[in-house]
Formats: structure tokens, sequence, C-alpha cells
DNA sequence: GATGAATGAGGATTCATTCAT
DNA sequence: AATGAATGAATCCTCATTCAT
């Protein structure tokens, strides 16, 4: 009831010298990785993007794997401090999944390069998570599952198929900040302006009250 | 009622040369692209796998970038025709969502390298999309919104929410074959098993029945 | 008396594939290692003394190191050959120093950069000798002791003394390969011209000699 | 016999500012450049060793090269004195070749990287030798040619002999300390504890002596 | 149809050096 | 005297592609 403290260290982006120069570059290369995945971006790329020539960034980071791990725990930070609110005891949100809605959406409207960087991760099968990122996922996982098992998603479906909701959940989140640049191109409706934002993230709501019905 | 022929040809795979070859190649190809995208791919990896130098990858695709062309067709020409299929006036499971959700999940539990390739192709922004396929998808997405206004989609949900269902279901749909790998290493369990498939197979006609109800 | 056949294998130059280039581009590289060492030669020069752009080096190395590792390989071969022969058992040449002395001259007075690869590799601690020149270096380590401890330098010298012996003649003469370049530009004489390799080889001889009396 | 000073400077090593911290620069430069030559030594090495980073070293010498300088000069120095002292007229040591070893010996013992120096300049033909060393040099050899023509060496080599045997007594003496590590680690044997090398020192009179009789 | 060889373009990374602080 | 940041030049190596065989 009474709001504890998230029962471990929120990751923190270990900003090796130069604060802001080094910002500047997560910032770009959070842009490219997500835009492009690992490979697809260059340090090139990322060196044009902040205005500096490529041996500088060294400066800043050990190397490319390092520079991306680095852009992941800064912007899976905040993300994984959500979710770790909703899962943990003694959190005032706990197993609010409207409430957690609504500060993914918030989020990730603002920063929609995470959700894209999250999806490269997964179709990549994760293999450049840090270890730790990788400390902060399984626990989430477990406790996910554990808390739907006795949450409200337990009322409406049985055990072996809420870890399905979950995932079902996640990728309607997530996906849809995937798709929107090819939306727009195949489309023209764009889904990040404001209003489009809003009106998924009304429509999450319901789906959240649809599959984890309160009563 | 009787099965019309699908209206525009369906895409076939530009075997240049030596059929078998090329299917081994663009096997390999497939598994590879969709694991870790066209950027992440090298012709090296292809070559290998087929157990062929890389020249010889030319006496059957003229480029890299056509090789991914054609993987692309070959494996959504499919997943096109079933779509198709579905929103096709004529066809006899024109708008039979359950039915449609059934025959993908089929397709895909068969081959999910090509869930994972769409959402590759999804995070670039569908840059590398051929004209062919580009000329698919847009009357796909037109048809489908066209069907959804006036099927029963809209007696659950108001118009301009109808897109971000059909979206939501995309995403849940392909989502799932795109975290497996993840999840099984992560999680332990395996997402691609039969009755893994069967069970979200289930989950999703679930889904559908309470997204789009019949009455 | 009959002369039997080596005990181990010579080692081979494995030239990955088309004879011809790979030759040049060994005798290339042996050139530049032993005149500036493995560190001091870059690709570069390296190709630019076949006539090659750097990337078709990697058509038949696998890497600097691997080409350092055959033109040591390919080098040392005939070295080995000789003082194997002059330890072995079975051999007629065995223990005839004055003769390896000569053969060894011989082969060294033809290919000197031999002598200088082997100075550089002593000096950097052997860290990047092939397995298989290891262990071809071991045994004639071995047996060179076991061999000069029965032998005729061990009526002048005794037990402990014959290692520094051995030693002090391996580099009287592979030091008169490397000083030669300095000889000449300090000192204005050629130490590489017949002549110059003929009274060297006497030189040695009547060190042997002295040495290791046969009487 | 009284003491006559030496005919031409001995090479200081131009500590530009801060004794202290560039006797440490020069410290690691020299157990460096001895191990991995001058191409083979990068500054980030020096300046770890120092416990420094790299810009702080160009507050003591000008650039990597006049740092390498540096290190040959502070360290020939000495050598280069006792071989003056040997050859230079009224020097109460001249001529005592036995002496001489002695001397140079107990310096390299204490100083086994300076011998690793000379061989790596040796390699490469001295082209990183300052002026002022090869001013020392040329001397040296000259009057050591010279004086080997009229002293003990004359009794024993004829005239055309000479500079083999001096060279040959170089070698033995430099080539021991390069070869030493090698020999550790592939014989397992230590040539530069304290009784290895008074064993040497031993043999090498013994073999003064022998090519260079006193009567 | 297959492949050894060659290569332009580019990729990440290192290195020595400079400069402002 | 020390160093964070920046960088031109170069290093090793990879990649997609071509071509002769």
């Amino acid at each position: 009831m009474t709001t504890t403290p998230v029962s471990f260290a929120l990751p923190t982006v270990p900003l090796r010298k130069g604060e802001s120069t080094a910002q500047r570059i997560l910032d770009a290369a959070e842009a490219l990785f997500s835009e492009r995945g690992f490979s697809g971006t260059t340090l090139r790329d990322v060196a044009a993007r902040v205005g500096l020539r490529i041996p500088s960034l060294y400066n800043h980071f050990a190397s490319k794997e390092s520079l991306y791990a680095a852009v992941l725990e800064r912007g899976f930070g905040p993300v994984l401090g959500v979710l770790s609110d909703f899962l943990d005891e003694g959190s005032e949100s706990r197993g609010d999944a409207t409430r957690v809605v609504e500060r993914v959406m918030a989020l990730l409207g603002q920063r929609p390069n995470l959700a894209r960087l999250v999806v490269h991760e997964t179709l990549s099968g994760g293999q450049r998570l840090t270890p730790l990122l990788r400390n902060w996922i399984a626990p989430i996982f477990a406790r996910a599952h554990e808390m739907a098992e006795t949450g409200p998603a337990a009322r409406r479906w049985d055990a072996e198929r809420i870890p399905l909701v979950v995932l079902a959940m996640y990728h309607v989140v997530v996906g849809y900040f995937a798709i929107a640049p090819l939306y727009l191109e195949l489309n023209g409706s764009n889904l990040m302006t404001t209003s489009a934002l809003a009106r998924q993230t009304e429509f999450l709501k319901e789906l959240v009250a649809t599959l984890f019905p309160e009563e």
C-alpha cells in the first residue's frame, strides 16, 4: 500500500565521459539503430548525425557493440521501471493494467524508437542484450506470469492461456509503434500524431477492460 | 460461391535457372534473412548454408537485393493469397475471420520465417518491398478497411477504431512468431510446438470472436 | 649409414589455392616480415610488392597472422630439415657439425631473410610460432642437448657449459645475416657477397673445430 | 694511466621536463620497445605502464620517435662508454677484452633490455638510430678494427678474418640476452638468474681466451 | 552450372598527435 | 604537469560483385 522502493536498481546509462556529447551520440545512435537495426547502422552514419568524425565516437564508447548496449540500457530503464512498478508488491499501481498502458504509451509516444529497438532485439533473439538487461527481463517475465495467474486475467482465461494474453497485449502495444512508418508510407495516415496516440491509448484501455475484466 | 480465381496474379519466384538449386538458395536465404535481416545477412552465409561458393549464387539471382525480393515474393504469395481470398468478393470464405486465422496460422506455423520477414520489412519501413508486393499490399489494406467498416467488427467498434482493431489482430498473429526464439531462450518454453501453435490458434479464434462478434 | 628418412614430416606450406600467386605473396611477405617484423609490415606493402590490391591477399591467406605463419613454415622447413638430419640417429651426417654449418650457411646464404625472421621471432618470445613449428623446435632442442652431452663437445666443455656453446654457435651463425644490412650501411662492406659468405663459412668451420674438437 | 676523459660527450637523455616522470616513461618505453620493437609498441601501452594518459607523454617527449631515441641514448650511453674505454688510447683498460666482457655482461645483466634494443635496431638496419648514436658507433667500429689488427687477435687470425671474430663475439654476447625469454619458454630454464649470468660470463672469458690468445 | 581470383567500396578500430582546459 | 576530446591517416578485414575458366 505504501510506496516501497522498487526492489532492484534501475539500470543507469554508463555515460563514460563528457555528458553532453555522449548524450548526443546516444540520441543519434538510438534513432539509427531503431530504424536500421544493429548491422544496418554504421558508425559513419552515427558520427555524421552528431557532427563528429568516427574516431571521436571511441572517446565516449568503447565499440559499436557497447554503444548499442548503452542505447538499450538508457532507453529501457524507464520502460522497465514502469513495468517493474506494475508488478512490484507494495507499489500503489501494482496490477493496474490500465495505468501501465497509459504510462507505457506516454513513454513510447515520446520515444517511439524504443519500441522499435525492442522489436529489433526480439528478432535477433536478444543476442545482444546486456547481462544487465537480461537480469531485468527475466524476473519481470516471471512476476508477470505469477501475477497474471492470480489477477483479474485469471477470471477470464484459464491458466495456460494467460501467457498468450500477456504476449498479445505486448505485441499490440509494441507493434503499433513498429508499424507506424510503414503505415504512413503505404496508407498516408500518421499513427504518431497526438490524437492518433490518444486514440490508440483509449483503444488499448478498452482492450484491457475486455481481456482483463475487473469484475 | 465457387472458388473464383484471385483477381490478380500471385507473385511467383523468378527462378532464373536451375530449379532445385535456386530453391535451396531461397530456403537458406529465407532462414537467414528472417533471422538477421537484410543487412545482417551475408552472401557468404547463404552460400555456406547451401554448400556453394558465393559466385554460384549469381547464377541464380542477379544480386543480393533480388535474392531478397525473391524470398519475399515466394514467401508472401501464399499468405497474400489467403488474405486476398478472405477479402475477395465471391470467395466462399470471404469475411470469415475465424477461417483466415486458421489458415494463416497453419501457414505460418509451417514457415514461421515469413512472419519474421514481415516484421523486418515493417521495421525498415518497407523500403525493400518489391513493386509487385506493394501492388498487392495496398489493395489488401484498402479492402480490409472497406470490409471492416461493413462487417461484424462494425457492430462492436466505431469506424475510426476499426483500423486499430485490424492492426492489433495483425500484431498478435505476427508477433507470436517473431518472439518465439527469444521466448524460448529467456523462458525455456517453446512456442513453436504443435500443441503450442494449436493453443495460440484457439486463443486467436476466441480473440476474433471477442473483437469481431458475429452477432 | 643408410639414409633413413627423417623421423617426422617436414612442415609443408599450406598453399591454399592458386600456386603461383600464393608463392609470390609469400615471397613478398617473407622479405617484408624479415625486414620490418610482424607489426612493422603492412598488408598494403605486401600487396603493393606483389602487384595486387589488399583484398586479393585474402583469397590466398586467411589473415595477416596466417600469412606470417605460412612464411615461417615455408622458410623453416628446409632449415629444420638440415638440423633434424644432423641430429637424427641413422642419418649419415649425424653429428657432423662441420657439414651442418656448411649446409645451413648455403641455405641461409640464399635466403638470408630466414635468419632475420628467426631473430624477430626470438625477440618476440616466439609468441607467433605455429604449433607446428613449436612441435619441431622442442625436440630439436632436446636432441641437441642430448647429443652435445655425448658428442665431441663433451671432450672440451663440461656438461653445464655445453648449452652455452651451442647457443653461441647459433648466435654467430644467425647474427651474421641479421647484421649484414646494418654492416653494409655503417661500414660500407657487404657481408652477403659470395666471397664474404665463403669466408664466414670457413671461419665457422674453424670455430667448430675449435669448440668441438674432433680429437 | 690517468683517466683521460672520453674523447666525445656521452649521449644524455634529454629530459625535457619533470625529471622523475620522464624517467618512469623511459623505463616503461625501454621495456616495451625492447620487447616489441618500435612499431609493435604503442604509446597507449607506454602510458598505461606509467599510469598516465597518452597526452601526458607529450609533456616529456616530443614524439614517439624522440621517445625511442631518448631510450636508445640513455641506454647505450654506458655501454658505449665501456667500449670507448676499451678502445681509447690512454685508458687503463684499453685492449683488455676480458675486462670489457665482464663489464658489459654486468651492465647488460642488469639491463638486458638494452641488448634486445640493439638487436631490434640491427634488424631494422639502424634506420632509427640517432645521428648522435651513429657518430658514436662509427668510430668505435673503426677503432675496433684498427686495434684488432694490432692486438692479440692478430696472433691467432689473419687480417681479413678479424672482423668476423669481432662480430662473432658481439653476437654471442648480445644474442644471449635476446634469446633468454624464448629459451625460458621453450626450455624451462632461465638464462637471467645470477648464476646463469655468471656462468655465461665465465664462458665468454674462456671464449675470449681462446679467440684472442694473450700469448 | 560452378568457382578461383580479383577488386572497389566500405566497415570497425587503432594510432599518434594536437589543443583547450 | 595532466588530461578529455577531437581527428587524419592508416590498419586489418569483409562484402557484394565481376570475370575468366
